[in-house]
RNA sequence: GGAGAGGUGGCCGAGUGGUCGAAGGCGCAGCACUGGAAAUGCUGUAUAGGGGCAACUCUAUCGAGGGUUCGAAUCCCUCCCUCUCCGCCA
C-alpha cells in the first residue's frame, strides 16, 4: 500500500511512477476522498471533545452535591445526547470515505525503484548477470521425456486423483523432491536463515498483507466455509509471521527460510507448459524472506539473491540472472531479479527464483514496523525463492541426462539422495 | 464437539460506572552517586490519526464489533482467541 502522505503531498510523483509501470491513473478522485476524510475527522473530533467535556462536568457537578435531577445536569445531559448522535453521523460517513479509500489504495501497486529499468514487457528485462556453460546439443530430451523413462511421476493418475495440472511424484522422483527440498534448507541455514514451517492455509488478511488480495483473488484457491486460502508462496505467512508487530532495531534483519507447498490457478495459462513440472496447480518452493532496516534493503536485496543464486551454483546448474524492468514486475515489487536456470533439452532459459525488495509496501499494509530510538517506522521485505523445487528437478534432469539414458546428479547432492545417478526403475 | 476460566501497556499485574491511557512491579533510557561498575535514588518510557515552526494539543485504542449511559477497561449482546477438564483424533 502506497503512504497516504504521499498522496497528499506529492500525487504526482506517484501517477509518474507508476506511468513507469505502464499505469495511467487518475488520483484527483482519491486525493478528493482524502481531503474530505480528513476534513470530517477533524470535525467529528472536536465534537467529541465537546462531548467528552460535557460529560465530566456533569460528572464534577454530581460529585460536587448537585442533584442528578437538577436543571443544570439535566441541560447537559441533552447537550451531550445531541452532540452523540451528531458524532454518529459524522461517523458514519467518514467510516465509508475511509474503507473506499483503502480499498483505492490497495489495488494500487507498488512504486518501482529508481533503479528498475524502464520498460513495457519482458522483452525489456536486461540480463545482468551469466554464470555457468549452457549445454548445447542435438537429441537432448524434455525434463518430462526423461521423467516418463526413469519412472519419476505418474501424470494420467495424477488427474483421476485431482485434475489437469497436478503430479504425482513416484519411486526416485519422490525421493529426489525430498532431497532437494533438505539441501536448500541446509544450505540456507549456514547463512543464518531461520527454518520456518509455517500454515499454508491463510486467510484474507494475511493475502492482503503480502498483496495477492483485493486484486488477485482468481490467482489463488479458497477454502469454501472458511476464511482460508491455500498459499500461492510462502511469502504470504511469512510476511504475516509478524503482521502488526514492533520489531527492536537490533533484530533486524530477521531472515527465513521457509519449505511449503504452493498453489496456484494459473488461470489465463492454458495449453501453456502442459507437461512435466513446469506449470502445476501444487508446487514445492524453498522461500526465502528478510524483514530489514529501510538503508540496508538495496544491500540486503543483492545478497539475498546471491543466496538464492548460490543453489544453482550448488547444483552445477547454469543460469542467468534478469532484473526485470517496470513494465514486467510484480504487485508488490519496487525492484525484482529474476534467475532464469538453463533447460538444455528445451534449449531455452526458464525462471527458477524472482527476488524482490518491496520497500515499505508489505509493511505498510501488513503494520509491521520497527524500533529505533523513539519512534517506530515501517521496515523493509524482501522476498525470493530459493528455489522452486519442481523446476530445479527439471532442470538437473535436463542437465544431468547422460548417452546412456540415466541422469548424472551433481554430487553436492549425493548426501541427500544417496546414489550419484538416477537411472531407468 | 461438551463444560468451565480468562483476554488490560514491551512483559507481569491492579482496576466493576465519573477527571482512567489506565496503580504497582519488571524491563528499557537519561541523570545523580562511583575511579569504574553493581546496588540505590530521581526522572522519563504505548500506538495510530488530526492541528501547530515548536512547546504542545485534540481524537481514538484495555481481544474485535455492536448496545445501554451525559459518561464504559468496568454493565448488556454477538463474534474471535487462549487456557483447563472431558470426548474425538494423526
Amino acid at each position: 500500500m502506497l503512504d497516504q502522505r504521499l498522496l497528499r503531498d506529492n500525487p504526482e510523483l506517484i501517477s509518474q511512477q507508476l506511468g513507469r509501470r505502464g499505469m495511467e491513473v487518475d488520483l484527483t478522485k482519491l486525493q478528493l476522498i482524502a481531503k474530505q476524510e480528513r476534513d470530517l475527522e477533524e470535525q467529528r473530533s472536536n465534537l467529541q471533545a465537546e462531548g467528552n467535556r460535557t460529560g465530566k462536568e456533569v460528572g464534577m457537578l454530581i460529585k460536587g452535591g448537585a442533584a442528578p435531577d437538577s436543571d443544570e445536569v439535566k441541560a447537559l445531559r441533552e447537550k451531550g445526547n445531541r452532540i452523540k448522535q451528531q458524532v454518529a453521523v459524522l461517523e458514519e460517513e467518514e467510516k465509508g470515505l475511509e474503507a473506499k479509500l483503502r480499498e483505492q489504495l490497495l489495488a494500487l501497486p507498488n512504486l518501482p525503484s529508481a533503479d528498475a529499468p524502464e520498460g513495457k514487457s519482458e522483452a525489456d528485462n536486461v540480463e545482468v548477470k551469466r554464470w555457468g556453460e549452457p549445454r548445447q546439443g542435438k537429441d537432448l530430451e524434455e525434463h518430462w521425456q526423461l521423467a516418463d523413462r526413469l519412472g519419476l511421476f505418474e501424470t494420467e493418475r495424477s488427474v483421476r486423483i485431482a485434475q489437469s495440472r497436478f503430479i504425482t511424484l513416484m519411486g526416485d522422483g519422490a525421493r529426489l523432491e525430498r532431497a532437494l527440498i533438505s539441501f536448500m534448507l541446509d544450505l540456507h541455514s549456514t547463512k543464518g536463515y531461520t527454518e520456518v514451517m509455517p500454515p499454508i492455509l491463510v486467510n484474507s488478511a494475511s493475502l492482503t498483507g503480502s498483496g495477492q488480495l483485493p486484486k488477485f483473488a482468481e490467482e489463488s484457491f479458497r477454502c469454501a466455509d472458511d476464511d482460508l486460502w491455500l498459499t500461492p508462496t510462502a511469502e504470504v505467512p511469512l510476511t504475516s509471521l509478524h503482521r502488526d508487530e514492533v520489531i527492536a532495531v537490533e533484530q533486524l534483519p530477521l531472515k527465513y527460510a521457509a519449505y511449503t507447498p504452493c498453489f496456484r490457478r494459473e488461470a489465463g495459462s492454458y495449453g501453456r507448459d502442459t507437461r512435466g513440472l513446469i506449470r502445476l496447480h501444487q508446487f514445492n518452493k524453498v522461500e526465502l524472506y528478510w524483514f530489514c532496516h529501510p538503508e540496508k534493503s538495496a544491500e540486503a536485496h543483492e545478497q539475498l539473491t546471491l543466496d538464492a543464486e548460490a543453489v544453482l551454483e550448488a547444483l552445477e546448474l547454469p543460469y542467468r540472472r534478469l532484473e526485470l524492468c517496470t513494465g514486467d514486475m510484480g504487485f508488490s515489487a519496487a525492484r525484482t531479479y529474476d534467475l532464469e536456470v538453463w533447460l538444455p533439452g528445451a534449449g531455452s532459459y526458464r525462471e527458477i527464483s524472482s527476488c524482490s525488495t518491496c520497500g515499505d509496501f508489505q509493511a505498510r499494509r501488513s503494520a509491521i514496523r520497527f524500533k529505533e530510538g523513539k519512534g517506530t517506522q515501517l521496515l523493509h521485505t524482501l522476498n525470493g525463492s530459493g528455489l522452486a523445487i519442481g523446476r530445479t528437478m527439471a532442470a538437473l534432469l535436463e542437465n544431468g541426462q547422460q548417452p546412456d539414458g540415466s541422469i548424472q546428479l551433481p554430487a553436492a547432492l549425493v548426501p541427500y539422495f544417496g546414489r550419484e545417478r538416477l537411472t531407468p526403475q
